[in-house]
DNA sequence: CTGAAAGCGCTTACAG
DNA sequence: CTGAAAGCGCTTACAG
């Protein structure tokens, strides 16, 4: 069943159909009693516009892609969902590909989304090692117009359109919720990749505590590749706040110090809801990464990018918010 | 730059150029030097095939689709690893539809999927109310042949092919583990929705007890909407062996059940890893969710069942294994 | 207000 | 071994 056989059945021409189908009949002052004619007859037929020629002929496939560097977890489903829940209300799909934390799978996937002719993207960037800047490949691209691209998460060198959360506050605030509770000896837990979301979070820290007065030897920075070692565990081990950049390495390290000391009486504090952490008897507290709201600004970020390529860069900050329990 | 173009640049015909880049020279006797020609030009040229044009005739868009009831968290995003990694080496590319749990959204999804004319779709789906099954819509497609669809995680209705995990084998594991432990009162907390791997869980566990004699008042069964109420903590404070459908489930009783009983002392079982669960002082084991094995075995699945739609349906179970520390 | 025709970029019988 | 032509299902100038 296509446009064709619907005008023969209807007596009248494709173009007609067409036009009725796209919802433009006023527009070509088509009667409304051939408009409705048609429609009826689609309805009755069961007609479905095949995606494939309509997108062919108009070069919009009505789709945005999202492309992770690494497998979803919570916090990239989350974005995911704000995407989604975003795009619901409009005619736009969402195709996602994740890569594994590997920068030529990344690329790869960049292209297959032109390939597949994404109309905007959504790019959530590898987190490079130490000193290597990840630069946006520039394949090749069949299209007319430069297909929009909106950063997620973290950012990469170049001026976009970017979504981030809002790393540097939480760092200073968390700094802040230490000195409050009178603490001296402070830890970053962090880990050695080039990742800006996690640096911004470090300053954040690091410049509140500096600007409070704390000396360098007390507000040390542990990055390590493949989790504790036992060197920083021992330097560890005197501090009495700890604030992990994300809770999966906060856990590792104190999963290990709790031998070394009495981890009770540190003050915790690390990005990413733990499941159960009031059973764990620590005095943890977790910022709540804002996924959702940050997905849904990047749909609508992109949205606008394809309707006006000619806008000024859109830079948005999400702020975390404290879990409540 | 399209295969008209390449035509004629290398001075042969868009019936040769299309033979040629489509790997078929040999197959239609075109000599090596014109292939080579084509070849030579679309690599200068930098020829990318429309996808949207080679799909219109082929009627394939090499496009897997993948489609969750709800957000992806942690155990669908690694189904989701495991389908692109296993995807990854074929020509096909995936697409991932979620819902928020809701029936509607996902039988739109579906729609969705179909209307982008996916080659297979791999179906995660929702678990309804008690009592109310979930039939896969059939709506009105367009293809020729009917799409395959692939049922992951949960079954329902209807012979399909189907990847699911070991539900049934962990629910009687965890009560041999507990019966091993000596424990005398047993609980399974769950949901109340209508999800077979919930069920086959539960029905592993308390067969097994039922068969090592335990009586009825001591293997009881909370199934709770909106969390723990305090009837069936009460309940619970004198069991001695807990088993939660899935981790955050079973988290959210001990959490209450700790003002009111002595939790260290209960043995716990849950289905999800925990992050730190170490540092909860509790008896506490878990099983990992084989999402990953899962979802490679869908994608093989799906591929299958594309290049050969009349086989016998596949049925493959995935164990659960302990989660090591 | 409506139609016959060309075109989107590919594939594929059908000839030669 | 290769080409001219029709076709996939739609959209859209261009006429009337």
């Amino acid at each position: 069943m296509n446009i064709k056989e619907i005008s023969r059945l209807c007596g009248v021409s494709v173009f007609t159909v067409s036009r009725v189908l796209n919802g433009r009949a006023a527009e070509f002052r088509i009667s409304a009693a051939t408009a409705k004619r048609v429609m009826d007859m689609a309805e009755k037929v069961q007609y479905r516009p095949n995606y494939l020629a309509h997108s062919l002929n108009t070069d919009r496939t009505y789709s945005v892609g999202v492309i992770f560097a690494n497998t979803v977890d919570n916090y990239l489903g989350s974005i995911m969902e704000g995407v989604e829940a975003h795009l619901r209300g409009t005619e736009y799909q969402t195709a996602v590909e994740t890569g594994e934390n590997d920068i030529r799978l990344q690329d790869q996937a960049l292209r297959r989304m032109l390939h597949r002719r994404a109309d905007g993207i959504i790019f959530y960037p590898v987190a490079l090692p130490p000193g290597k800047r990840y630069e946006l490949p520039t394949p090749n691209d069949q299209r007319k117009h430069q297909v929009p691209i909106v950063i997620i998460g973290r950012t990469i060198p170049g001026a976009r359109d970017q979504i981030m959360m809002g790393d540097f506050e939480a760092g200073a605030a968390t700094a802040n919720r230490f000195l409050e509770a009178g603490c001296k000896r402070f830890a970053f837990l962090t880990n050695p990749v080039n990742c800006s979301s996690d640096h911004a979070r470090q300053k954040g820290f690091i410049q509140t505590l500096k600007q409070a007065g704390i000396p360098a030897a007390n507000r040390i920075v542990v990055a390590e590749q493949g989790g504790p070692a036992s060197e920083s565990l021992h330097k560890l081990r005197r501090a009495d706040a700890l604030f992990g950049v994300n809770s999966g390495l906060l856990l590792a390290y104190v999963r290990r110090l709790r031998a070394l000391a009495d981890v009770r009486h540190m003050h915790m504090v690390s990005v990413g809801d733990i499941e159960g952490a009031e059973l764990m008897d620590l005095k943890l507290w977790t910022w709540s990464t804002p996924g959702r709201r940050m997905g849904e600004e990047a749909a609508r970020a992109v949205l606008s990018r394809i309707d006006d390529p000619a806008a000024p860069w859109k830079n948005v900050v999400v702020p975390l918010e404290w879990t409540t329990a």
